[in-house]
DNA sequence: ACAAAAGTGTTGCAAGTACACCCATGC
DNA sequence: GCATGGGTGTACTTGCAACACTTTTGT
């Protein structure tokens, strides 16, 4: 098979990841900080070049681990963006995925997280990426149920339309917000409640997928 | 700037194409017959190479002229294939586009029309792609005026509601169907008529892009 | 006059939106 | 007993789906 030689243009191909999480009411992007030339010391996201032996999903998945201790995240890839203008050193090809954790079981050794809203200064078109995700997960979110993989596996009511709202932007009625959810027959009530300070304990639920509402097409959810 | 010496790993980036197109009732698309190993012989879709001073969107792009005379095209990024076994030749990451003309005003030199429904035996994985396309291109066409692209300027609303008949599969009732056009102002009556035959005349349309409805997040109507 | 496609309105149903009060708990 | 978020139902509006007949032309 591989005996053949290589008789086509080679060049870069890279992927860049825009990790997304909540937290408190915000939605959160993982960066870090660049070490070299170009953009030293800019804020980026996490990334790298795919090897001749792996998938580029694989690539994807192998940049999140060397960032952080993942254990289990939805990934899906975005966009590929060619311009052979993109990294001053080289042409590069980069492939963009964009994924879902929820934060609070989760080490992150290298990055750090950061605002969406409150970007600034990000090295390449990094910017421009992590806007597109977003548009991208503002979408998906009304016809898919990624919304869940913000969330633990135990979540209130609350919770989960706090995560509707941050990604959404906007407020929501709470009534409509908690039928709408219901009807779609994916909860599962459990019994315990979750005790918040002062204030009535809420009703823990767990997600089970169900008939109708597909996770996505092109989208990995993937547990080591 | 490219001054640096070139410290990645390199690949082959390649691009395919899905153009698609109506034809009497059927979607077809554009398919070639490759000369050489692998698949010698049998239909694939057009594709190439990318160049190392080419963007990946302007491969894409040459890959169309090269097939077609191609003078007006809407042309959308589908996803990228990087499984390192996808050609048994060398490792190969392949970009893939779809892509909508109006068959009527087209000259295409190398490829020829095949039936989406009745594709067999594809080289590569291409009948996935054309499949994955051609979900793609359903769901646009319920939130894009993408549809537009398969007519001429000038256009009766039957030939427009047979463009969406194709797409989606299935027949749709002729006044919910002109109602909704009509109702998104997208439509402008020109005092022109199409004849057919021996039957009433029909009024010719155009489309005039309107506020509400955007074409597209990603895509380029390119003009030659 | 007839065949064949063009063109035209109304009704019922479902989904979405707007909106306000009582409940359970900790302090 | 009061502050805090948890939890619940109804009325209105809007968009979608179903449905049949008249008009214009060529032969």
């Amino acid at each position: 098979m591989l005996t053949q030689q290589k008789t086509f243009t080679q060049q870069a191909v890279a992927v860049d990841v825009v990790l997304f999480t909540t937290i408190e009411d915000t939605l959160q992007v993982l960066l870090v900080a660049r070490q070299q030339d170009p953009y030293a010391g800019q804020l980026s996201l996490p990334g790298g070049i795919v090897e001749r032996e792996e998938s580029v999903d694989e690539a994807a998945l192998r940049v999140l681990k060397e960032e952080t201790a993942i254990t289990d995240v939805y990934l899906e890839q975005l966009y590929t963006f060619g311009e052979p203008s993109r990294d001053p050193r080289d042409r590069v090809v980069t492939v963009t995925y964009y994924a879902l954790v929820n934060a609070e079981q989760l080490d992150t050794a290298a990055g750090s997280w950061h605002a969406v809203e409150e970007l600034s200064d990000l090295a390449f078109d990094h910017q421009n990426i992590v806007q597109y995700a977003q548009e991208r997960l503002r979408n998906k979110l009304n016809y898919t149920t990624i919304g869940f993989q913000l969330l633990p596996e135990r979540f209130t009511l609350t919770e989960l339309q706090n995560v509707y709202e941050v990604i959404l932007g906007q407020r929501l009625d709470k009534r409509n917000f908690r039928r709408k959810m219901l009807q779609l027959d994916i909860l599962e009530e459990t019994d315990e409640f979750k005790i918040n300070g002062r204030q009535r304990p809420a009703r823990l639920h767990t997600f089970r997928q169900a008939k109708g509402m597909k996770l996505q097409e092109r989208g990995l959810v993937v547990t080591f």
